[in-house]
DNA sequence: GTCTATAATAAGATAGAC
DNA sequence: GTCTATCTTATTATAGAC
């Protein structure tokens, strides 16, 4: 199950229902989106896709579940090699900016479902997922401020501004919008954070 | 037309409707909301949203438009007054901070609109509108390090981590999630992003 | 302005042949 | 595994009475 099979992922038609579903569902949403228009995509049939996956929503299932774990197993991995806080949440934004770049279609339904659970299909437990991944970038903030890396500011404001930046660029490179996005965003973002915008001290 | 009459709103079925609408395109986007539904929740029939609003992209581009007109009038409000760059910076995200607490349906729309044009109906001009209120933050990034008041960072990393955090704020009202988030959002953000979160100088 | 009734189309899903 | 044909229900929208 799952998207992860890695030998022969691609070709077969339900590697490719599920990459035509995860563009669709991220662009337009679940709801904006109808099993039509992914077996079009898909270059299948409706029932070939109800075949593979039941309903519209165990197909949106599987690709939530596969994007919200590479957000987390990236988080995961970085926290677990040691190092500085500082360290650990420049990782961080690096990995999920790389991740946005690479297969935007994974990052946006994850930053939606963390952040629009309306726009998704309702019966999920997928509410507290979100704020989860919402929360790994929280704590090691408040890590990093326990052991006087940072300041003490707030540190949901400093998570929110990260997560909201990320997730706007996520949005960006879907719509093809990355002319003024600088190539080192993680790197850009985490320094501005850092350092502030303000000149010398105001 | 519009939303704006002031007087008498909020009593007629007209203005029932646009709230109801606006209140589930935000939530659900606009290809997740049906006429039926924007009825029921007006008190209201289908063929009563349509006599009034002609069609669903119609009815819309009237809350499309008064979602984006508010963001933006409120930004020319505040830069026609004299001031430094970063008074008029705070009062933006102050503002703009207030508007999504207020009326967290109108705004979340305008930061649709700007941000996943993808969800909404095709055919509007309001690509280019969304892009237009971002490079509002943009502008006044710029002036300001022109002025010396900023140092010179990516300004289009700035306005993201701003205009990104406004926009989670927004669905975070949307759906409730208030309790974590500080009463002083847009002062919180702005001063995080003068100063900085490092402590000291590292 | 507001309703009931209805049309035309598209949705998610199933049956059954191959 | 994949298809055609079909069912049921929901969708946007219109006609016409009041």
């Amino acid at each position: 199950m799952g998207l992860g099979e890695a030998a022969n992922a691609g070709n077969t038609a339900r590697e490719r229902i599920l990459r035509a579903a995860a563009n669709l569902y991220a662009r337009r949403g679940f709801r904006g989106t109808s099993l039509r228009e992914v077996a079009e995509a898909a270059g299948a049939t409706k029932p070939l896709v109800l075949y593979h996956f039941e309903s519209k929503e165990k197909l949106f299932a599987v690709l939530l579940r596969e994007a919200l774990e590479r957000f987390r197993r990236e988080a995961a991995e970085i926290l677990s090699r040691p190092g500085s806080a500082e360290e650990q949440l420049r990782e961080l934004l690096r990995a999920h900016v790389r991740q946005a770049r690479e297969a935007p279609e994974l990052a946006a339904f994850a930053y939606d479902v963390m952040s629009m659970p309306g726009l998704l299909p309702l019966g999920f437990g997928y509410r507290s997922e979100g704020r989860e991944a919402f929360e790994i970038y929280v704590r090691v903030i408040e890590e990093g401020q326990r052991r006087g890396e940072f300041r003490e500011a707030g540190a949901v404001v400093i998570a929110a501004a990260m997560f909201g930046t990320l997730r706007l660029y996520t949005t960006a490179v879907l719509a093809g919008d990355l002319e003024r996005i600088p190539e080192g965003l993680g790197d850009d973002l985490f320094d501005l954070l850092m350092k502030g915008m303000g000149a010398r001290d105001s």
